[in-house]
DNA sequence: AAATAAAGTTAGCGTCGCTAACTTGAAGCG
DNA sequence: CGCTTCAAGTTAGCGACGCTAACTTTATTT
């Protein structure tokens, strides 16, 4: 059962398309990729993929959820680099969160870009659950509140969608067309300090 | 050169199209149609677009642009209905940024979607920064100071992105799926009272 | 060694984006 | 008014793509 080297016939081919299509997504865009030319860069036939994946939108499932555990650990990596309490780490957990976004533009639009078929993905759903946990704990933390305590939970999705709008306005330019060019550690900073108050 | 009624062959087969590919965009996603369905609703060939549009991101750009200027212009019209400096005007804008994006979901990840091939368009660039325009200058109006100044700009940029991602999180059901639940109106007011203290 | 099942292949269907070449019909003009 | 012109449609067709069916190859099981 083990399919480690050169196994089979081609070695682990489902994992080999994922990454063709994570690149070729990074490349020409979340929806500038085609099947066949995955199977290219993978140097299959064209019919290869369905033996691993359902459809187009299946593979892209799958895009979606390695991406989602990346930015995941990325965050919680960015977290655990400072003590519980510390302002800096909902700070960290920020640029985490923009740092993915720019190292994986295309990545990231897909993950959260288009009307969220992921809502009826379980799986899908609870990664994304997972990663506002990490948020709403730091800020329980900070507050010296309970992780569902209402006043948490209001002030870490504001900060998650303070974190999360930036990224889209990085990504689409915008910050570059209306010659904003903030400073990302101070934006960052700002809106730290607005919802968590030093108190 | 009126081509009012039924000039000319069709009549305004532009805008028929444009309307199509909108109705498209909103019941099957930003991605989900094709210039050949659009076609068959407006009962012609499939080559007849390309008399009116380039390709099909000219196509997309041209409903990138209409929606742009509707959202701009009911965020005018919030602004517009209270008297500048009143707190209620930031939380009317931030209602009619979010409730375009709620009437209009398909188009608006059009607009911000992926990517953006939309910083090389001049005239979608002016378009958007006519609408941040419009919040910086409510920020202004607030904190009695300058457009240009940098603590307006700083304000009015977390405001934006405050609201734009709080749209994001809503459009991928990601309100529904982590069941925050967040009272809009609220969280309008939270995050206004957050960057716009009352002085 | 034979049977089985997994993981590839080729061939082909229907759709799509787009182009080329042709047709239609309204507008401009002597 | 008849002729020309040109915008705005048409049909036909090419190449690419998503996906399926049927077949072939290879590893595992017994």
């Amino acid at each position: 059962m083990i399919k480690n080297k050169k196994n089979y016939h081609h070695g682990d081919l489902r994992e080999q398309l994922l990454e063709a299509v994570r690149q070729l997504i990074e490349s020409h865009g979340p929806d500038g990729f085609s099947i066949a030319e995955a199977c290219r860069a993978a140097g299959v036939s064209t019919a290869a993929p369905y033996r691993h994946f359902r459809d187009r939108d299946d593979i892209l499932r799958g895009v979606i959820l390695s991406g989602m555990t990346r930015m995941g650990s990325a965050m919680q990596e960015a977290a655990d680099a400072h003590p519980p309490g510390d302002p800096e780490r909902i700070v960290a957990l920020g640029h985490a969160y923009v740092g993915f976004a720019r190292r994986e533009p295309g990545v990231f639009a897909l993950m959260f870009g288009q009307a969220g078929h992921h809502s009826d993905d379980p799986q899908l759903a609870e990664e994304g659950e997972g990663k506002f946990a990490i948020v709403r704990r730091v800020v329980a933390e900070h507050l010296g509140r309970a992780m569902d305590d209402p006043e948490v939970t209001a002030r870490a999705y504001a900060l998650w969608c303070a974190v999360h709008g930036h990224c889209f306005l990085v990504l689409d330019g915008k910050t570059d067309e209306t010659k904003i060019d903030i400073d990302e550690d101070a934006y960052l900073r700002l809106v730290g300090g607005a919802f968590l108050p030093p108190r």
